[in-house]
RNA sequence: GGGAGCAUAGCUCAGCUGGGAGAGCAUCUGCCUUACAAGCAGAGGGUCAUAGGUUCGAGCCCUAUUGUUCCCACCA
């Protein structure tokens, strides 16, 4: 024994035992072609992030696969680093610097940058020393970032490989943009939410009649760009028109009635407008019959010039008084009320407008292919499995993917203008213009969108597109753990981006989870107010407790709800484990027992065959990543198992020097115990390694101890059954004691009787733990009834009946009708069983193991029911 | 409109390839027993949403229904 163990678990220890990890260099990985790899790359929480519950999970089940791994002889590497977030960041910045009453022009561009990054350099650690206090075990050597040079060089390659294969391109598109933050966002980036709007009936007059062609809108105000009228070809009742023209209010343009199989006939009037500038469905509808686009919308929302008379006015507002000077043109019919989905950016909530642009583009079928190739094939691994959906739907009818941003945080379009219209894609700024000679070459504004750069994260983060080492033994990478939220965002554009330029896919295996709720069920958001600090609960109850909690009890891809009561219980066992560890320290006192096979009781075969299973339980559940199953399999075994019998059973022994078997009893108290602490370190990192280095000296930590194999030198099956049937025996001792209100102080005789050999041998070898857990003040083991008394109370445990004389405190009647339902219930079991094996199907069908089993059990109750019957009989007298 | 999840003890949730329903918390009873009262021992509490089906056998598989949550979606 190394220290002194505290009364209680104090986990404030934890940074102090994170330090010693830091500076001995444990977490960190050094290629070692002679291990198998095992790699995960974090997903790179934002320079503006702070640790909430999301991240505490999602760190939590890398930390557990990583230290697993790291345990089992792998060659464990874990990579952190943070993600630029261009928008979101941009977006702080710029308010930070509005409460100084700056802007971004104010700076330039230069001078805005000079600050963002300084700010980066201010803020950009936080999250990651955060993640320190949940124990993470990254390498904090390879720390990388989503815009430090390597990554933005192999950003710049990407592009320059996709643009020469003609997989980015520049066009004129219907793109979706924020009005508010004032650049264009990617389909992903759109949230629809239902919202209250208006459906306005409205009537344009067609030219040469006094008809008019009516129609419903939810946006009135884009009729300043429409530029035709559209019908389905086969409706009657606008045959006739198809071909004419329609004048179109306050910009009197002459519009064409068109036919177009998109109209629904059936639909309102069967008459829709067509905005080829401000609809996707009328843009094809557009390119399809030659319309022109005309944009009405300023950047900022407002009316441009081609809104006429509503030049310069808001949106909404031009949309009021379009409507209601329609409706003194007696062009207007009606407004609905009705609720229907609005697009609005996932940042700031506000309307999404679609408008026409000039952007850069990823072209996106061809390299969805191999993406969806590979999760058919197996090659790519979602658990749970049902999250496949999400991403082959995603890929399956994905659209291209608009990747400039209207913003400076990030990486800037490495394409160069010439003055004479050529258009020069390269990493680096070209001296001249290819074409004319020129040296007037000017660089694109735009930066990339910030999932350009975290989709090249797991090979851009390991040297790509150098060909380092790490790079050669790393990639691909093992498991990547996320939400599934984020699916679509960043798991989808990974992959291909990895197939693209990697012709491997990006990692094996995504493990998702789900979102971590507050105890009403609802997101923890900021505006609800509603998050609860994972940095608040480590700092009162510890990250090991912090970690139990959110690992038991979830199950792959499952939300769950935050209880405080839950830390309560995951400190709780912390404390027991502390407990149990300080009881077997006290006893060792500084010995070292050495292993002797002979001298291991029942007691200590049956807690290291116990131990040996638990062992190979856990590693399944680990690689099946079940870890909820994995963690409450260490959890019940130490508790239940190792806690509350074996250390219960191993008292006597300990209490008495001379025992000859009291070496045995503490070498298996710590084997077990260590046992169990490596099993547990993956979940519980500090209070284990705190445990196993207080209790042996061999190994400096847990951390690179070897992981617990089941082997067959630990199969003890027979002892296993033995011990239990001590524990059943002891069990119904104390309960009928408890029915009894028999206080602990009132010790009585235990006479055990079986006409089994087998039986009265093993009680006979256990009696200690009737004396020590069942309050038995002596203890009798024999072959018939002689010397009871037929005042005993009696209990039936399989093949042995168990009685206990309280003469002063049986109720003769009460214990009758005890027995009685007791008798009732071994009834019922024995009918039951009887039945299942007199079923011809049943046991021609099922398997001989059940059939044993089934078997065994009609043994057993008919045992214990003439038992009981006995007893009555007795009690009669 | 399409897709997915969930529905199991008062509450929150587990239940892995179908073989007699579990945990934590809460409740009740008795214990300060020399590791732990952050503990120990005992108890109560569930037609596993409903209705069919497959099977010798269904909480688990299939179908339908109800409720609920979420994701996707260009019906103006």
């Amino acid at each position: 024994m190394k220290k002194e163990m505290a009364k209680s678990y104090d986990p404030s220890i934890e940074e102090k035992i994170y330090q010693r990890w830091m500076e001995n260099g444990y977490f960190h990985a050094e290629v070692d072609k002679d291990k198998e790899p095992f790699t995960i790359v974090i997903p790179p929480p934002n320079i503006t992030g702070h640790l909430h519950m999301g991240h505490a999970l999602d760190e939590t089940m890398q930390d557990i696969l990583i230290r697993w791994k790291r345990m089992q002889g792998y060659n464990t590497l874990w990579l952190p680093g943070t993600d630029h977030a261009a928008i979101s960041t941009e977006v702080k910045i710029v308010d930070q610097m509005r409460s100084e009453g700056l802007t971004k022009e104010d700076l330039g561009r230069e001078g805005f940058l000079k600050r963002a990054w300084k700010w980066k350099e201010e803020y950009g650690g936080t999250i990651l020393n955060q993640l320190k206090k949940l124990g993470s075990s990254c390498d904090w050597d390879r720390e990388r970032f989503t815009m430090d040079e390597g990554l933005s060089d192999a950003v710049l390659t990407v592009f320059c490989k996709l643009y020469e294969k003609g997989y980015i391109y520049r066009g004129e598109k219907l793109i979706n943009w924020c009005p508010v933050c004032g650049t264009t966002i990617s389909d992903a980036e759109v949230e629809h939410e239902e919202k209250q709007g208006g459906f306005w009936h409205i009537k344009y007059p067609i030219k040469g009649t006094d008809r008019f062609l009516e129609f419903a809108t939810t946006r009135p105000e884009t009729m300043l760009g429409d530029t035709a009228i559209a019908v389905h070809p086969d409706d009657e009742r606008y045959k006739d028109i198809v071909g004419g023209t329609c004048i179109l209010p306050f910009v009197d343009r002459e519009i064409p009635i068109i036919a177009d199989e998109y109209v629904d006939m059936d639909f309102g009037t069967g008459v829709v407008k067509i905005t080829p500038a401000h609809d996707p469905n009328d843009f094809e509808v557009g390119e399809r019959h030659n319309l022109p686009r005309i944009n009405i919308l300023n950047d900022d929302g407002t009316i441009n010039e081609n809104g006429g008379k509503f030049e310069g006015m808001d949106r909404y507002e031009a949309r009021e008084q379009i409507i209601k000077e329609l409706d003194e043109m007696g062009l207007f019919i009606k407004k609905e009320d009705i609720t229907h989905a609005v697009g609005t950016h996932d940042r700031c909530h506000s309307v999404i407008e679609p408008l026409i642009k000039k952007q850069w583009f990823v072209k996106m079928d061809e390299l969805a292919k191999p993406a969806l190739d590979v999760y058919y094939s197996g090659e790519l691994k979602f658990v749970p499995d049902r999250f496949g959906k999400i991403y082959t739907h995603w890929l399956e009818d994905i659209r291209d993917w608009c990747i400039s941003r209207q913003l400076w945080w990030g990486h800037r379009i490495p394409a160069y203008y010439c003055d004479c219209g050529e258009i020069v894609v390269s990493k680096t700024a070209p001296e001249k213009c290819p074409k004319c000679g020129g040296t007037h070459l000017v660089q694109d504004e735009d930066c990339l969108d910030t999932w350009f750069s975290s989709a090249l994260w797991p090979f851009s983060t390991l040297g790509w597109p150098e060909k380092t080492p790490e790079l050669e033994h790393f990639y691909p990478t093992s498991v990547l753990v996320t939400g599934y939220d984020i699916i679509f965002f960043w798991v989808v554009r990974m992959v291909f981006s990895a197939m693209e330029q990697m012709h491997e896919v990006p990692f094996k295996t995504v493990l998702i989870h789900g979102l971590v709720r507050d105890s009403q069920g609802r997101k923890m958001s900021k505006s609800l107010g509603n998050g609860i600090d994972p940095l608040e609960i480590i700092k009162d109850s510890g990250a090991d407790a912090l970690r139990l909690t959110l690992i038991t009890g979830n199950a792959p891809g499952n939300d769950m709800r935050f209880y405080y009561e839950r830390v309560e219980n995951s400190k709780n066992f912390a404390n027991k484990l502390w407990n149990a560890s300080r009881f077997v320290m006290m006893h060792l006192g500084g010995e070292d027992p050495a292993f002797d096979r002979e001298a291991l009781t029942a007691a200590d075969r049956w807690i290291l065959s116990k131990a040996n299973s638990l062992a190979k339980n856990v590693t399944a559940n680990l690689d099946a990543f079940e870890l909820g199953i994995a963690v409450q399999n260490v959890y019940d075994f130490i508790w239940d198992e190792y806690c509350d019998w074996y250390i219960e059973m191993v008292k006597p022994r300990l209490y008495n020097k001379e025992d000859k078997s009291r070496s045995a009893a503490l070498w298996t108290l710590r084997h077990v115990l260590v046992t169990a602490l490596k099993l547990l370190h993956p979940f519980m990192p500090f209070v284990t390694e705190e445990i196993f280095t207080a209790i042996q000296d061999e190994e400096e930590t847990i951390m690179l101890s070897a992981w617990p194999e089941c082997s067959e030198e630990f199969d003890f099956a027979e002892d296993e059954k033995s011990v239990e049937l001590i524990k059943e025996a002891v069990k119904s001792v104390r309960n009928i004691r408890a029915e009894m209100n028999v206080p602990p102080s009132n010790k009585a005789k235990v006479f055990v009787v079986s006409e089994k050999p087998y039986v009265r041998d093993i009680f006979e070898n256990s009696k200690v733990f009737l004396h020590n857990l069942a309050y038995a003040s002596e203890v009798s083991v024999q072959s018939d009834k002689s010397g009871i008394g037929s005042d005993a109370v009696s209990v039936v445990v399989h093949d042995a009946v168990i009685y206990m004389p309280f003469a002063e405190l049986v109720d003769i009647e009460k214990e009758t009708e005890r027995l009685n339902k007791e008798r009732n219930r071994l009834i019922k079991e024995v009918e039951r069983v009887e039945k299942k094996l007199a079923n011809e199907g049943f046991v021609s069908k099922a398997p001989q193991k059940v059939i044993d089993e089934e078997k065994a059990k009609r043994e057993k109750y008919t045992a214990m029911l003439s038992g009981v019957e006995k007893q009555l009989e007795a009690l009669k007298k």
